[in-house]
RNA sequence: CGGGAAGUAGCUCAGCCCGGCUAGAGCGCUUGGUUUGGGACCAAGAAGUCGCAGGUUCGAAUCCUGUCUUCCCGACCA
């Protein structure tokens, strides 16, 4: 392609409401324009970026055996009505003003729906059936460009098995494709346990790409390989332990001791030797959370256990359910709660919590004798610096970017749908599925998140828009602009992808810097002074490393870095 | 949905506080000329209902009210 013909907006200013690197550097290398919060339009370029990681999902799909879909986005809102969906996504689901449709958000509906009329035995299954489409979510904030929009291109794919063996065998060989797609698109990611969240289901991983303008918080450990979303992360710290003797309860008064820290100092107590407790609501019922000390409790796993719609008392609440403020409320003598406890204080005793007093503490707390504990639980957000679960190393916490998602969702949507098979014995099943999703424009961003410089994108090789950007330095030298036309010819022949810099109206300096912006892998540059000493330049993008090839070595030197 | 910021030429912005005549700059664009190895130079030019609506005023980009849009932080994120 020559740039003299095509479209490729280089812009030289940041632009003003782009903050992350990667997206500034698709507005400005032409990659994409914002057409309204969380909606771009692709360009050209971009769109042979997207392509190219599209194609690689495809081979990587296919070769485990999945076979492409298209499906409808436009869906009949009763689809959504059977699985209870249309509550589940409220407002992120774009509904239709004239006509009973909604936009589909993702796809275990449709998908069901089709396995339910027409997969109907145990022998037709596995399958994987994918797709790679555009999603409508009605985001309540996009941002950071193309990472949270509110329209975006999905890979979505869906298992179905006859057994939980065969389900984890379909979740394996996804995880494995996965694996491969990010590793071919150039992405150093972290596989990390994850929350299935409401999706339901008994399992599920997500692939993250380290990055600050991540959304997430991951735990990870070099040393042990660990790695979770703090969601689900655990830690290795001590518990509470458990004094051989109880002292009797003591009630004390600590004025204006609020915190952990303001009570533990005015005792003289280690944090460690305090139980803190939280009031939540469920259902109209309060819940009494017990945390160790100055351990932050993690609102994603209080979800994994009391549901989606748990939330925190409000401060009239406190009063009227314990009789007391926030800072001096604790597990005994109250009515009508369900308490629960961190796993960390398990029968734990010698412990200091409120009294349900303003102002007044009691000691020497034993969980086992003077307060009904429903059940313990691991509550706890893990810290930066805490040792991994198995102890082998520190656990490091980064941020990160989902760039996919793997589920093990079992039999939620078949029941809903009552999309069932007969088994060996005729005797009628739902069928077993797994989900399994990939962002696309995602994958283009991480990869510029973590391929860039000051001057632009660095593309690797397999899937930068074309593999060489040919400058033509000098458009006034006659013997050079053949030179450059020779080479770009040649180059084509070769089947290498070629981006020629033939433009008339562009100072050299411009050229450069718009080769670094845009960003190819290798830049080959055709000028007087090199062409005289029958020298052709050329330099990799990526390390910045330049040296020159002999007029006629130029096009071998060119096809082996390529097919490098 | 809560908090903050911003909407002036295709882009990045100044002007607004303290109202005034014909609304500016740089980049980009058009034409002509010069230039050609790291975002060249000279000259001439085109381009803006100052987000929108209403109000105050002799007079509004500027003051007031409302509204829409965009960005950031938070909440939310199958």
């Amino acid at each position: 392609m020559r740039l003299s013909k095509g479209f490729f907006p280089t812009v030289k200013e940041v632009p003003s409401d782009a903050v992350i690197p990667s997206h500034q550097l698709m507005i400005r290398a032409g990659l994409m324009r914002q057409l309204a919060a969380g909606i771009f339009s692709f360009l050209p370029i971009g769109y042979s970026v997207m392509k190219k990681v599209m194609n690689i999902i495809r081979e990587e799909m296919d070769a485990i055996g999945g076979q492409e879909f298209h499906l409808p986005a436009l869906n009949p809102i009763e689809l959504w009505e059977e699985t209870d969906r249309v509550k589940a996504f409220g407002d992120i689901m774009f509904h239709i003003k004239n006509r009973a449709m909604v936009l589909a958000p993702t796809h275990e509906e449709v998908i069901t729906n089709i396995a339910k009329n027409h997969v109907k035995s145990h022998n037709q299954m596995p399958q994987i059936w994918y797709q790679i489409q555009t999603k409508f979510r009605n985001e309540p904030r996009p941002k950071s460009g193309v990472l949270r929009g509110r329209q975006f291109t999905m890979k979505d794919s869906y298992s179905m098995d006859s057994s939980w063996e065969g389900l984890d065998k379909s979740y394996d060989l996804h995880a494995e494709a996965y694996k491969k797609i990010y590793t071919r698109c150039g992405l150093n990611f972290y596989i990390v346990g994850a929350s299935s969240g409401a999706m339901g289901g008994s399992g599920s991983q997500e692939f993250m790409v380290e990055s600050n303008a991540g959304e997430d918080n991951l735990a990870v450990c070099v040393e042990s390989g660990y790695a979770a979303n703090v969601e689900i992360a655990t830690s290795n710290v001590p518990k509470a332990e458990r004094k051989s003797e109880s002292k009797p309860l003591q009630e004390i008064h600590t004025p204006n001791c609020k915190s952990i820290d303001e009570v533990a100092s005015f005792l003289k107590l280690p944090t460690t030797q305090c139980a803190k407790s939280l009031i939540f609501i469920n259902a109209n019922q309060p819940i009494l959370v017990l945390m160790l000390g100055n351990d932050q409790l993690n609102e994603s796993k209080l979800q994994a256990v009391f549901g989606q719609d748990i939330r925190p008392a409000q401060p009239e609440e406190l009063l009227k359910f314990t009789g007391a403020d926030a800072g001096s409320i604790g597990p005994v003598g109250l009515k009508n709660f369900t308490i629960v406890a961190d796993k960390r204080l398990e029968n734990a005793n010698g412990l200091v919590c409120g009294a349900n007093k303003n102002d007044y503490h009691l000691l020497d707390l034993d969980l086992q004798r003077d307060a009904q504990i429903k059940s313990y639980h691991d509550f706890r957000s893990v810290e930066e610096g805490e040792l991994s679960p198995d102890g082998k190393g520190k656990l490091r916490i980064i941020k990160g970017i989902e760039v996919g998602h793997i589920f093990k969702l079992g039999t939620k949507y078949s029941v809903a749908m009552k999309a069932n098979f007969l088994d060996k014995d005729g005797k009628e099943n739902p069928i077993i599925m797994g989900s399994y999703g990939i962002g696309v424009e995602r994958i283009v961003a991480c990869h510029i998140e973590q391929h860039h410089d000051e001057f632009g994108i660095k593309w690797q090789k397999s899937i930068a828009p074309y593999d060489v950007h040919l400058i033509c330095v000098n458009m006034n030298s006659e013997s050079v602009v053949s030179k450059a036309e020779e080479i770009y010819s040649k180059l084509e022949k070769n089947g290498i992808s070629v981006l020629f810099d033939d433009r008339t109206d562009a100072s050299p300096g411009f050229k450069f810097k718009d080769a670094d912006l845009l960003g190819m892998p290798l830049q080959v540059i055709v000028g007087e002074k090199n062409l005289k000493n029958g020298q052709i330049e050329i330099k990799e993008r990526n390390s910045g490393e330049r040296r020159t090839a002999s007029v006629d070595a130029i096009i071998e030197e060119v096809v082996k870095f390529v097919n490098a």
